[in-house]
DNA sequence: GCTATTAATCGTAATATTGCAATACAATAT
DNA sequence: ATATTGTATTGCAATATTACGATTAATAGC
């Protein structure tokens, strides 16, 4: 079928599985590397700095824009895009919680 | 294409990519979600908690424990599975980083 | 009006993912 | 030996993703 069930899960769940899919691609890490880094907005100087064509990057941009992890304005000719705050720091809790979750020490496997 | 271009970006990128991706799925993030619950191991009662077939469970299964997050060994007939603590460490030494690269306040977009 | 410049979108090809039924395998029980 | 139980693998269909060239907006400057 090549389709999530996503109806048998719940929402936090479908929730963080969608915000780690968007983030879930070097290409797409190392956007947001080039945007944390260079705190003020960039554009398309990706382009030039990733190996990617014009329309591979715009695409990945617009999957991190649909997933709420970076928004964009216009800035005359070019587009300026930075971090979501709001989503950003769900995401930091989100995970801080799940990941915390596992206390190791408890001999298993 | 549909090929993703690895070798244009570094080993962090493309690491954490793949440890996310492997997470990027609500099925997986409800298997390891109910291992950390149940910090002992557990099997296929997956299979009966979540609402996938049997061939569904292994092969999710497979991908974590192929992404290095989950391990498991032979308990009799069945076979217990239970996060590797090494990659966890690196998953949250990593997102830790990443995350944390982010400082708000610099107003901008 | 035109003309660059920048970014988004469309169309397409190659590949990957998701899910399941059917089957195979491996260990134990009878 | 054979049946049972638990898990893995295979094969397949439906869908999604990745990447790019070509095209299409949208804006700024002339």
């Amino acid at each position: 079928m090549g389709l999530t069930k996503t109806e048998i899960f719940n929402d936090e769940q479908n929730q963080l599985a969608t915000l780690l899919k968007a983030m879930a691609h070097p290409a797409r890490i190392a956007i947001l590397q080039r945007i944390l880094i260079s705190n003020t907005c960039i554009c398309g100087d990706l382009v030039e700095e990733l190996g990617l064509a014009q329309a591979t990057i715009s695409q990945h941009l617009k999957e991190l824009k649909t997933a709420g992890i970076i928004q964009g304005t216009i800035e005359g000719v070019s587009i300026c895009y930075c971090i979501n705050p709001v989503t950003w720091k769900l995401l930091e809790n989100q995970l801080g919680a799940f990941l915390g979750a596992y206390k190791g020490e408890t001999k298993c496997c």
